[in-house]
DNA sequence: GACGAATTAGACAAGGATGTCTAAAAAAAT
DNA sequence: ATTTTTTTAGACATCCTTGTCTAATTCGTC
């Protein structure tokens, strides 16, 4: 009787859980947590009902599971792709196109994301715990990570900065402000409009805080 | 027997239909269009299950009413704001700044900005069409409004605009910037938070399209 | 092949929700 | 004051969902 709780679900039945997940994801983020059904959860994952309650006790119970594993899936992906950061740009600007479109492909406009954000927007009441989580370990810590680069970059001479916390910020927003409208209905954008998008919210998030020769930049911004 | 079925209900039950959107909107932001409890609708309208059910027929048909009608009133007020719009800024930082805030306090920030937000990606899924409207009829409109407000001034010598509707959408995007992630769950900003929000935002906006080299010397705006 | 664990299909009770109906009460209009 | 409309409370049938239980079956391992 080796029941080490924690530790080995013994066997390929761990391809079990994981679609069971997935389905589950799929069908919270279609349907909301009420609306949800698990008999659905259960023939989407190809799994019978009785195994649903076997893995994960309880409704509640498998939505909490749903929502961690996503999380812990998208931080994963989004550190991932932080590591990419230019820190050495040849053009900066072509440099952090590149990375932004990288950004918004794996983490924002992905399936996972925004079933994530979704999921969290909807439900994030009822598990207020859950929500703090994470936001204190997503966006809290991916918004510091990438002010570390933008500072750096900022103290190689790339940016002018005053505070690299709200340049994250932003750059996050200038970022985002093509994608959440399309991507709040099911329209996906094509590779091109996404390419596009990346190069205007770079464009003018340099044109903000870049030092450039195009823009007089040597004026000091009055604090 | 005048029934004119568009045009007056004929008395102070205008005051009940209007309660039971009210209180509809809210359960159904609270807990989703499947985890609404119409009794529950019923109980925070101060009014009977029946009457729910004589004004508005079905869930369905209930939950469209109360898309429509915040839809509706949030447009209004987001236009109303935009009327406010610096047009002959005296300070432009500062105009810019207290526009950015009002809009965000009356559209962005309040209860039902984000009723309308939550409920539309929660279940715009289910209703295409109304979701379509909203797009087409809200923030399109919107940022295209806002955007003509942002060529003028451009036009005027106060800023350095390629085009317009980028930088609207930018603008919007930037102020959106720290508010959405509080917005989320209940947290509530401060006053004084919600006013540096939007000077940030401003103020970085400004470093993107502001014209570095000096105020434009009065001129007159042609209509 | 045989054993034990996991999985399956299906039945099942309990509870909850929707939407209808009825008769009584309240409100509005004449 | 009377009449008409709206509202109310509650009962009600129907359906759906959750979660449990059981017996049969499959699967992996020895």
């Amino acid at each position: 009787m080796h029941n080490y709780p924690d530790i080995l679900p013994p066997r390929g039945h761990a391809a079990k859980r994981q679609s069971i997940i997935d389905a589950a994801a799929a069908v919270f983020c279609r349907e909301g947590f009420a609306g949800a059904n698990i008999d659905l959860i259960a023939a989407e994952a190809g799994v019978s009902r009785q195994t649903v309650y076997n893995h994960h006790g309880d409704k509640d119970k498998l939505f909490n599971a749903v929502l961690r594993e996503i999380t812990e899936r998208a931080n994963a992906r989004a550190f991932a792709i932080l590591d990419t950061f230019p820190d050495q740009p040849v053009d900066l600007e072509a440099d952090l196109v590149a990375f932004a479109l990288r950004f918004n492909k794996n983490c924002i406009w992905c399936r996972e994301g925004k079933s994530l954000r979704k999921l969290l927007l909807a439900e994030g009441e009822r598990y207020p715990e859950l929500f703090e989580v994470w936001r204190r370990e997503g966006p809290g810590k991916i918004e510091s990570a990438l002010a570390s680069r933008l500072a750096r970059l900022a103290h190689a001479g790339y940016l002018d900065i005053d505070d690299p916390d709200i340049a994250a910020r932003q750059f996050m927003a200038l970022n985002n402000a093509e994608l959440h409208l399309p991507s709040m209905f099911g329209k996906s954008l094509s590779e091109e409009e996404t390419a596009a998008a990346a190069r205007r919210a770079v464009r003018t998030f340099l044109r903000a805080f870049g030092r450039r020769v195009s823009r007089p930049a040597e004026l000091p911004q009055e604090a």
